[in-house]
DNA sequence: AGCTTATGTCAGCCTTGTTGACTTTCCAAG
DNA sequence: CTTGGAAAGTCAACAAGGCTGACATAAGCT
């Protein structure tokens, strides 16, 4: 029984390398994923806690952020992002623009097309999340240093799936 | 107004620091933001088709992955790690010691306890489900490198709640 | 004997995801 | 100019998986 699992852990490690590959043991994947899982929880924490004061949740946060990071982005470059359905967006959206949170604004060139914008109280409501977020990044970034900073954002770059990549690269890449 | 965010970002790097702290500039911490929340979107990916063929969800795979990784464990440990409530997590326990894939056993010592372990077809699924999740991680390990994945995993070590940090710890350091 | 703990369960609610069907608006190609 | 299709919005229904509150049972502890 216990066995099965020590006879899994040894024969991982194939042939193909000699011991440099060390960090590659399935032990030291099970790590990372557990080490992903765990971190996720703190990083969301802190605005969640925050959400509850507004009655909004993870899915209108996720909104304002990227509203917030390209202002006048259409519907469909929202939905292309957050990969789910326009009716659950949809959803999301109605409820900020009637709190006031977000403007949506036909578009000029492509009058189909609709701007979303943050309103005042949806800037303010952003800062008082990613502050949130921040401070939490930069006590770990601070606390780990530049170079595992940059081995950090290595490995989550490498982990994305490459389809939805160009939305984290585009960011500072193009302005557009 | 506005004036104030370019006030932040102007003014985030405290005097404390001469110019070697660059990489805690506000637009370096939105990054990384952005960067957990599509590296976690990749990370999910994998495990979350296969839950599909099985009619389960994430839930279930959560509460298999630590029951895999701890056998035996109590209902209420699992609810330290997990961080839901006992309904919550109760209802996937029903299921998944329903359709076989875990025991449920009455404590030896405290019989008010029940220990949790996989069947064989529990750990089938955890191996798959582990496996995919492994693959990736093994690729974006392998092309980051062994300095990036030690940055990685130390950042995220940060970002976690200390309070829930043993759960993370608790793995490797006593077999207990 | 009585309090506490561990677990399970029922009922109901919320958020956030899904699908399917339908409408309106409007650009663009025939 | 008309029509096809894209973009957006809406309604309805449903499911997963969180939550709370209340309650039951069994077992350990004092």
């Amino acid at each position: 029984m216990k066995r099965d699992v020590m006879a899994d852990r040894g024969a991982q490690n194939t042939p193909t390398s000699g011991e440099s590959l060390l960090f590659l043991t399935d032990e030291q994947l099970r790590r990372g994923i557990e080490a992903m899982f765990f971190a996720y929880r703190g990083f969301t924490a802190d605005p969640d806690r925050i959400l509850e004061n507004y009655a909004y949740g993870r899915a209108h946060h996720r909104a304002i952020h990227f509203i917030n990071r390209s202002p006048g982005t259409t519907v469909n470059n929202l939905l292309a992002i957050l990969g789910v359905t326009k009716q659950s967006l949809n959803r999301v959206l109605r409820t900020l623009v009637q709190d006031g949170l977000v403007d949506s604004r036909v578009g000029t060139r492509d009058k189909r097309e609709r701007h979303l914008y943050l309103t005042e109280a949806g800037v303010n409501l952003e800062r008082e999340l990613s502050e949130a977020q921040r401070v939490r990044m930069r006590a770990a970034y601070r606390a780990a240093g530049p170079e595992a900073v940059s081995g950090f954002r290595t490995v989550l770059e490498q982990m994305m799936d490459p389809e939805l990549k160009h939305h984290y690269i585009a960011t500072t890449e193009c302005t557009k």
